[in-house]
DNA sequence: GTTGACTCTCACATTAATGTCACACATCGA
DNA sequence: TCGATGTGTGACATTAATGTGAGAGTCAAC
């Protein structure tokens, strides 16, 4: 598929897609006119992009970990350095820490909604 | 306490804490020289800030939010506004969705680390 | 009482993600 | 074939969070 579908398909600036691109986190064929090729496994992985950079994740980290999220699918872990399992178990403990965090902050607005909406019908 | 402790405290540089203020996410007195002063409270209060900034909320979400979450303690609803209450809808099922991609992702960072002392193990 | 650590304000730099614009070529439908 | 729309590259702007440095006042300890 062109970026035009692409960027429909993920809700994503066509601008963001070839950024994402330029940052080697998902890659493109060329038509022989020179237009991007995509195949269909990217629209999933934009949105995982998206998803991630949302969450706070620089897309430097997000370009590490992602091989390791492609599904638990055959991979041959081939040379996986201790450098890179060291980077994949702190931003692993990070995301815990942000679940709590999210978790937390989720429960006290919906509690303050669940009262407010409380107030209202008492009124 | 002064800046220079709440800054060890919270292990936040002395500049994002004048930061955070300038945003009005925390407050302030002065003492006579001009020093700021700060409550206990505001410890907290700093590393909720952090918390959102690291999930992602900008410094205009979370001044907003804010005020809900100050805990379930008597407070007074006075003047919620229903830009208010959509504001906080919104970014309560933002908080939801994030909490899924983290979830997800942190497992299968999981998951893949495993595989990987695994592997070591068998060899 | 001088020195060093802390504080103040103000200004400028930086980085990452994103927006916007310009100009050229491609494509497709009327 | 013309014109609208899509795509390509490249450059510049912007915003938010953060770093860094200058210059001046404060304070505590020696």
């Amino acid at each position: 598929m062109k970026i035009g579908e692409l960027s429909q398909r993920t809700d994503t600036p066509v601008r963001m897609l070839r950024y994402y691109e330029e940052q080697e986190l998902i890659e493109s064929e060329r038509l022989p006119n020179g237009y991007r090729d995509y195949e269909d496994y990217v629209v999933d992985r934009v949105r995982q992009v998206r998803g991630l950079l949302d969450v706070g994740l620089p897309t430097r980290i997000i370009k590490q970990i992602l091989p390791c999220l492609d599904g638990p699918r055959a991979i041959h872990m081939p040379y996986v350095t201790p450098d890179m399992i060291a980077t994949l178990e702190h931003e692993r403990d990070r995301m815990a820490e942000k679940i709590v965090c999210l978790t937390k902050n989720h429960r006290a607005i919906d509690e303050y909604l669940n009262a407010v909406s409380h107030e209202i019908r008492a009124s």
